[in-house]
This record gives structure tokens, sequence and C-alpha cells, in this order.
RNA sequence: GCCUCUGUAGCUCAGUCGGUAGAGCAGGGGACUGAAAAUCCCCGUGUCGUUGGUUCGAUUCCGACCGGAGGCA
């Protein structure tokens, strides 16, 4: 049987605040691509100032995908994640555009580009709801030996203190008879449908990321974020209440702390969150690591497009429709 | 000018009845398979202000000097 062609797929990626939705828009320009976002938090149609949406301006007239496609009060999913982003790229691939996936949310890139397989286990709001109730009764320990009874490997990894992790596994096995661990086991064996050229945007200099973020948390304040978040602290959200942004100022709404408290907190959460973000993306060796302040703003882009060029399915995918348009 | 207090980790401070020191916060590292902007784990060497003295030994006691805070004139 014939193999299937590989879908070469574009991927920027990098911590918060380190200038990904440029890079991505600058590239989508020079070898006709279009973004696909890949962050948790941007598929909402609220908290555009929080999330830090771009905007028409910097769109730049580049199509934009899964970006404030989704009420704040629906909750989202992993899985929801990976099939709208597949079906988005084929929806580029096939106009014969570049696929140029950008976004801070590491989990999202990593499943989707590498095609793993999830497990076909949903979620089971009740049994979850009575593991929650046995946890805080008696604790994560008694979660963690009830999996250590049906997938000790997977529990010697967890922490007892880490219960949505255990809960998350317990509930597989309740639903599927099969350990979470062989789940994963299994997720990764299928290989993946697209060629991905990854790209990582970081800072030699820590300082001056975090330096970036506290500047943007202030330009944020300045466009409004105290009334974005005002109407995000009046209706209840799930999944949306979590965008760091939001939370942070909710404090000062109850009247518990004072704004600029806030707005502190809310710089540091950002910042780390920024490191996990780079804790995450370290460890994946395929990234093409980029260092703004090392290279300026014009150097970030053309040594962005050298590396690309020198991978051959990129650039001639470009070249091959010349004429489009 | 005099008196008192004070100077220890990036910050706020403990502490050593003399044997070179530890908390909180900040910060750093790591894990991560259906809420991931979430959830969780690990990490504390620093001229103990400078300089003399006493001492086997001083960050600790004493003196001087240099910062800082307060008080009296």
């Amino acid at each position: 049987m014939e193999q299937k062609e590989k879908i070469p797929v574009l991927a920027v990626v990098g911590p918060t605040a380190s200038g990904k939705t440029s890079l991505a828009v600058a590239l989508a320009h020079a070898l006709d691509g279009e973004v696909i976002s890949c962050d948790s938090m941007q598929i909402y149609q609220t908290m555009d100032i929080a999330t830090a949406k771009p905007d028409e301006q910097e769109m730049e007239g580049i199509p934009h995908h899964l970006i404030g496609f989704l009420p704040p009060d629906q909750p989202f999913s992993l899985a929801e994640y990976v099939r709208l982003a597949g079906e988005a790229i084929e929806n580029v691939a096939c106009r014969k555009k570049l696929p140029i996936l950008a976004g801070g949310t590491g989990l999202y890139a990593d499943t989707l580009l590498r095609g793993v397989k999830l497990s076909d286990s949903g979620e089971d709001p009740a049994y979850r709801a009575e593991l929650q109730a046995l946890a805080e009764k008696e604790g994560g320990e008694k979660l963690r030996e009830m999996l250590m009874a049906c997938d000790p490997d997977y529990a010697a990894g967890v922490h007892a203190h880490n219960i949505p992790r255990l809960i998350r596994a317990l509930e597989v096995y309740h639903a599927t008879g099969i350990p979470l661990s062989v789940h994963i086991a299994r997720s990764r064996e299928g290989g993946t449908p697209y060629r991905a050229f990854w790209l990582g945007i970081n800072y030699r200099d820590r300082s001056s990321l975090y330096d970036r973020i506290n500047a943007r948390v202030d330009q944020m304040m300045e466009r409004g974020l105290l009334e974005e978040a005002r109407a995000a602290y009046a209706s209840r959200m799930k999944t949306a209440a979590q965008a760091i942004g939001c939370k942070e100022l909710f404090p000062y709404f109850a009247g518990e702390k004072s704004l600029s408290d806030c707005v502190e907190t809310l710089k540091q959460s950002t910042r780390r969150y920024a490191k996990r973000q780079l804790t995450w993306f370290r460890r994946n060796p395929d990234i093409h690591w980029l260092y703004p302040d090392e290279l300026g703003k014009e150097g970030l882009l053309a040594e962005a497009l050298r590396l690309v060029k020198a991978e051959s399915g990129f650039y001639r995918n470009v070249n091959s429709h010349p004429d489009a348009l």
C-alpha cells in the first residue's frame, strides 16, 4: 500500500511574550502560510486582552485558525484540540498553503504533531466527583494506593498531592479496564501524519524575557484588562477562568487585595508560567532555538527562514505554487 | 554635635551563651497523554558592612571607621 505523504507543518513555540505571534505572521508572509493557534486560552471568545490574542493589525491579513471560537462557559479538552487542529491543518494544506502552528501550549502541540492517539475514554464526571470526594476525605494517598493496585507504573510517577492526575488515571482504568500507562505506550506507536519543523523562541537572558512580560502586563492594564477581568469575574466560567490575567485580579474585585498587589501577582504568575513553558519545550530535541536578544528583530526572521529553507519540504512546498494568485 | 538602635542570601528577617549560619518570599531546576495559562515535585555558600583588638579560634565579645533609622539639642 502506498504510503501517504506527510503534511509539512511549521511549529513556532516558546514562552508567553516571547514574540511568537509576530514571527509566525512574518513567516506566513514569507512562506505563503496560514497560522493555526496552539493556545488553550485564545480559543475563547472573550478575554482578548488577557490572552494576548493577535488583533487585526497584528495578523496583517494572514488567516488565523482556532482563535476565539468557543463561548467562555464551555469546557475544552486536549482531545478536542487535536481533532480541530488536525482539521485545520488539513484544510490549510489542501489549499496549498503552509500550516504554521503557533502557540505556547506545549501539551497540545506535542500531542498533535507527534500523532499521539489518545485513549478512547472520555470523561466520567460522576466517577470523578466520587474520587474527588474521596480525596478530600481521606487524602491523595488513598487515591494513589488505589492506582497502585491497577496501574503501578503510572502511580510510581505521580505524587500523592497531584490529585487531578490520580483522578484521571483512575478514571481511564475505570472506563477502559486498561491502565493509563498502557494507553500511553500504545498511543505513541502509530506514527504521525505530519512532518513537523520546530522553531522555538527563547532569550539568552531570562531577565529580558521577564522585562517583556512585566511591560506587557502594564500594557494590558492600559488597554482595559481590568474591565475584561471584571466581566469574567461576574460570569461563572470553568476552564476559561483559569486564564492568567483574570484570576489574579479576582481578589481585587472581592475587596481582599489592592489593585497594585494583584497586578504584581499577575506579573509573577505570568513569569512562572513562562518558566514552565520553557521547561516543557526544552526537552523537545527537535526544536531549533532562536534567541531574539541575540539576533535582533530582523535577524530573528532571517535566521528562521534560513533554517526553514534548509529543510527541503517546506520551502519547496512554497515554490511549487509560485503562480497561485 | 551627642545618644540609642541597626548593618547576615536578590528582599524581609532569625540565629550562633565564641567552633564560619537558616526561615519566608523572590529566584532556579524538573515532571507532565482528555480542565495544561492547569496540576505537582525538588533546590539555600552567603567577603554574616569595613578594619583593628582579645582568643587556639570572631559573623558572634570590645574599639574605631563607613552606611541606614530614630531621638536629644
